[in-house]
DNA sequence: TTTTTTAATTAGAATATTCAAATTAATTTT
DNA sequence: AAAATTAATTTGAATATTCTAATTAAAAAA
């Protein structure tokens, strides 16, 4: 197999497991899987209303509502009436919805940690530069 | 934040889109996303037994077995009891349960591909190596 | 060898997840 | 202004997910 897919291979298990294990730090064990995929959809999108998260996780509108009433239930997100259009409903994660980012958060800098400790200073300046130029190419 | 860190938010974000474009590419429509989780974690333990598997997953015993049964009757798993000891019944992915592994390389090629666009083949060998000595640090 | 422990399953029940069909309320089209 | 469309919800039903308690069969300990 290519090299490099190899190295992303094993890069990508490493970032799949540092989430796993913020999200056993976070007391997060009070919602299913498909209830934390609700609430990281939402984050990816921005506030989206019901039909958009609906289109965007493949699933029915009224699949959706049922979902969304028990997250709201349980305190992690709540919905805004939208003024452009009354019909829409937008979905906002609460506050504590949000520790959905600070465990992210917690798994990315796990990360950081571990590249600063397994490489020198230039090393790691070289590294950080290269990927700079990645996730910022045009 | 910490820009190493941010780089790294970006990227992981990436790999996580990247690997959800790959399910829709293969035809793992007919699997709920519990059900995923039931054959990566299968897949990454390389053949539990249902203790194991259940363990690992904080989940109990019947849960797992009853999930599992699910998964024999769609054809993604088998079973295959120990030598070792009779009681204890070992998870396989069948032919079928393997496309996973070809949806997660497919992704990986995907960003290994978008890395070789963006960056020059200088910068694609420093990267390589960098990459390559921090996943294989001790 | 009898007792205890362990791996997995079965049975029965609660909750979660999803859908199609019908309804309500607001917006857009005619 | 009336008709058609659209966003969200409600209703009712099927399947999935999970658990506790009880059972079966094999292994380990006494």
């Amino acid at each position: 197999m290519n090299e490099l897919q190899h190295i992303i291979a094993l890069l990508s298990r490493e970032i799949v497991e540092l989430e796993e294990s913020a999200k056993e730090q976070f007391s997060f064990n009070e919602l299913t899987l498909t209830q934390m995929h609700y609430l990281e959809t939402i984050n990816h999108l921005r506030n989206p209303n019901l039909t958009e998260l609906a289109f965007d996780m493949n699933l029915t509108k009224p699949s959706v509502t049922v979902a969304i009433d028990k997250l709201i239930e349980k305190e992690y997100v709540y919905k805004v009436k939208s003024d452009e259009d009354r019909r829409s409903m937008h979905l906002h994660l609460t506050e504590k919805g949000k520790l959905l980012n600070q465990m992210h958060d917690y798994a990315h800098k796990m990360l950081a940690e571990r590249m600063i400790t397994a490489l020198d200073d230039s090393e790691l300046s070289a590294l950080k530069h290269l990927l700079y130029k990645y996730v910022n190419r045009k």
